[in-house]
DNA sequence: GATGAATGAGGCTTCATTCAT
DNA sequence: AATGAATGAAGCCTCATTCAT
């Protein structure tokens, strides 16, 4: 997201053509390019010179800016978790029926993913590294508090008008609503080779949003409980 | 797994000491040393100087066996795939009624991914590289097609039985299993910060294994056939 | 001493809060503050950001003013050899008996040392490089001939009265008197290492300026010579 | 000194030619080359590349035999000290009459002086670094204290037989001893220029020694003693 | 077969200096 | 005059791989 990515204009990052010297805009293309270039290679994968080359500027520019590349790095999982948050609260839920409020929230969260890819693959390289970088973040910190509350209430809604089961955890809920998107667009090579099945297209990419939103609403609904818990 | 790991003596790896050129046990040695390696830095993160101090045996000995550190990967990948398919033949799936086949089947899945955490850094790494070594390994491809058949066979049985909804994707329904326990596994540290809940301990895993196994039953059983289709 | 150090009001250096555009004193700013740099690290530790974070300016003034790090380098050493001349000066004399004259010099000038510790790490920095700076500045060639003659005119006085020798090399008995404290001072910490002995404190700083002091009068007096010449 | 440098066969350091895979040799190849360049331009403009370039091996050498240029400043440093040493105790001190023995010891430091410069820089450099290499140096703490046991019976047989006065500082006098060579050897370029005198050649080397000669013994011996204290 | 010394390309970072503003 | 962003050469160190022994 680079903060104001996509902000007024339609205006776009890159070398900063034709405007000189302006370093709130430089942070963001070096942001925009770090976050191109770690999402490609991972962390480790990830090669300086490269980033550079993707600015359009110098190699010495990064570090005027960035301390290290793990500075660089922290700085850009920060960015792209604001931008996931920000998308996320750009949904509101309340102005949704319970269970249109839930395939809402699904299909707005597993397109997140689709069009951000890079989402993937940073998130996978800071747990290969067990969030040491997050962990000295403070505005990552109970960062998605606000959303479980909000799912909270949107939850709480569908029970009231008994349609939702009761005994929900929130956060498992929402780790599921993730986790059945995000495992298949991560590992769609490997998954496509061992089952010799082509999930690369945009075809595989919608039976899996039908596929996971149904389980998702399965489990949500009421009717089980008449089968005595489970 | 290293192929025949633990099969025939109870022996065990690490430098093969007492034996001398056993060639087949220095190969797995390796195998074993690098998959470690590997699994605690991903692919671009281990290095080769490592994995060598791990097998106690000089660097030289690596090249001997292997032709590169991507060989060696591809080794390593293949070995982890073969122990991971070998689990699951272990598991006789006719043997259960419809339900419980189901909840062994997750079970058992989700027990193999917290008992080799292994699995999930090395198929990341390998996704990450758009599955390009999986590729390459004839032993690999359609590997789980097996799998999808007997899962096929227990579905079917309990569509016999009415219990179990009808049009069931099997392959979907198995990603599903999978992705509910691995995308939890893998990102428990970034999950951790961002809902500021501690999600590392055995608690939590335990926890999580109910969630999903609830879920995925929700969504099989035919109960909400009734309501009409999703 | 950056030339007007100290001179007419007790102002003190640094950013020169207050004045605004007075190009002689930011000169001087700037020339105390590499002093410090340089003194810490020798010329090839210094450091151009830093010099400038000391001025509390920016990096580019040091280049308005000076040309690169060796002009800068350059003013750093007229300034203080210019400094440890007008303290020579400062010491008239020719208003001592020859032997306390010697003791005064003896004194004054390791007193020098002792309290500028910058001078000894700036010199040895000068002599690393062959004194290739000092070579192309005017005002420091022969900048020690008047001293040598003053004290050239005391030890003639000492000769006169019969309390000292004859045949003495005024160079060489100064490079005596300085190079007895100056290597001490400059090398106190290894030599601390090699003998086992604290040499850094004041106590150790005593004890070797009444050692040289000794010393160098030892030599100088004319009893000696009664045991026939050396 | 390389440990065996010059040891049996009047052999040379550089390339190791003619002989490969000889690691003993290669460590003291690095660090002859290290200690050549250091001495040039001191720790900090030091380069590891240039050293790399003088051993005619590739730059991982280096990092193959020491960890870091700082672990290999230190070797070069023990192994400087080591040679000292043992010129030092080539000179058997008890052999000579007391002040003979002196000039012995003040010739044949000096000389040590003269003929490795390198000793001066290297010296110099770790006392900028206020002795942080050597304080970790297990062989070189206490080294000389040996020295001075053997110097001070020097002493005590010169104040038995009446010609040495009482009173003195084993410790001050060695290092007036080596500090009026050093100084003079060290600070020639400097010196040269602010008396204007060429101090770089044969004759005033040999002026100086017998300055300093002169002057040590002129402290040592006794008549003074007759005039009162001093 | 086995060792580990040696290679050399390339990784991350620094730094004196320049230059647009 | 003054700022500090930008440059680019170079600095220290790493690492997969090769090769003499």
């Amino acid at each position: 997201m680079v903060a104001t990515r996509n902000r007024g204009s339609g205006s776009e990052a890159k070398p900063a053509e034709g405007r000189k010297r302006d370093p709130e805009r430089t942070r963001l293309v070096i942001i925009e390019a770090a976050r191109e270039e770690f999402a490609e290679n991972g962390y480790d994968g990830a090669r300086t010179d490269r980033i550079a080359t993707r600015t359009g500027m110098s190699k010495g520019v990064l570090y005027h800016y960035f301390s290290s590349k793990d500075d660089l790095f922290v700085a850009v999982l920060e960015d792209i978790y604001q931008e996931l948050r920000s998308q996320n609260e750009a949904l509101v839920l309340d102005e949704f029926e319970p269970e249109a409020g839930i395939r809402e929230l699904i299909a707005h969260t597993y397109r997140y993913f689709v069009d951000h890819p890079e989402f993937i693959v940073l998130v996978n390289s800071e747990n290969l590294m067990k969030a040491q970088h997050l962990e000295q973040s403070a505005s990552i910190r109970n960062m998605f508090t606000p959303l479980s509350r909000r799912l909270s209430e949107l939850i709480s809604r569908g029970q009231e008008q008994g349609i939702f089961r009761s005994n929900v955890d929130v956060v498992e809920l929402y780790i599921s609503i993730v986790g059945l998107g995000y495992f298949f667009l991560a590992n769609r090579w490997t998954l496509g080779v061992v089952f010799n099945r082509d999930l690369l297209g945009q075809g595989a990419e919608e039976v899996r949003l039908q596929h996971m939103t149904e389980m998702v609403l399965d489990y949500l609904r009421n009717v089980k409980s008449l089968d005595g818990k489970e």
